[in-house]
DNA sequence: TAAATAAAGATGTAAATGCATCTATAATGA
DNA sequence: TCATTATAGATGCATTTACATCTTTATTTA
């Protein structure tokens, strides 16, 4: 197996996986009537920066679209999840925090979410599927 | 680091690097004017599959949601990339094959994804973001 | 410093998504 | 066999996405 076909086994292995786990984490998320993983994602993020982080940290970190972002953070904002502050010194700028709603609501996401990923990483791993990772090689 | 940990580091891992590798392939393809990996999927699902799939086969093994695939595969076959067949014995359903067109484009679209693919492992590789995967123990 | 350029975020609009529901056919069972 | 239930796929509709563009403020440069 060359080189490259290795790294092509281990991203069938790995997309496969993660596409998986993501779906079946969505679906008990929805179905406990909470918002999907990428208003995770966001709560997460914010919730480890008690600072706050502007919107670009934000989309560059979790490769959003720009667009897209500016919206979603209107509707999260709606939902009182999150704060958008003015940022001094720059007044194009906004700084979002996340707020205790927030908090909760991303606690008790993850209490679903996690079962998904124990699942989910265990039958990857208990079905051989990263095997194509760790053949990779050096 | 307790087993649950173990799990949610390489999952962490995991979604990371196939968010990056993804993000980076479907900005390459609409760049060059290309479909997303969604139709690449189903072109190379397919492709596999010279008899041909049925819709619901194809939702289950992707995890696509039944209506948005519906329209989805309405759009395929309206660029001439798949045909739809009545299916002889059931009055219900279609069957699916790839076209030459769809071939052919999900040969070049392979061009430039393999690249991403590629060089995305190996990137990970390299940043050690596979340890936690490797790591798990048994 | 004034003009030109860049950067952050918002918004108009068309297309895509996803839930609920519908239609048509198949399978089950009383 | 006829009525009930299940399955495959399509569609109405409201929400979400993403491209292009706009507004506002900041930075650069002539």
């Amino acid at each position: 197996m060359s080189g490259f076909e290795k790294r092509e086994a281990a991203w069938i292995a790995l997309n496969r996986t993660r596409t998986r786990i993501f779906a079946r984490a969505e679906q008990a998320l929805v179905a406990a009537g909470y918002p999907r993983l990428h208003w995770y994602d966001v709560l997460w993020e914010l919730e480890r920066k008690p600072e706050g982080l502007r919107p670009k940290q934000l989309e560059e970190q979790l490769l959003f679209d720009q667009s897209s972002f500016s919206r979603q953070v209107a509707r999260m904002a709606e939902e009182g999840l999150l704060t958008r502050h003015a940022v001094s010194g720059d007044g194009r700028g906004r700084i979002l925090r996340i707020t205790e709603k927030g908090r909760k609501l991303r606690q008790q996401m993850w209490e679903i979410y996690r079962i998904h990923i124990d699942e989910g990483i265990a039958e990857a791993q208990q079905s051989n599927a990263f095997t194509a990772i760790t053949e990779l090689g050096d």
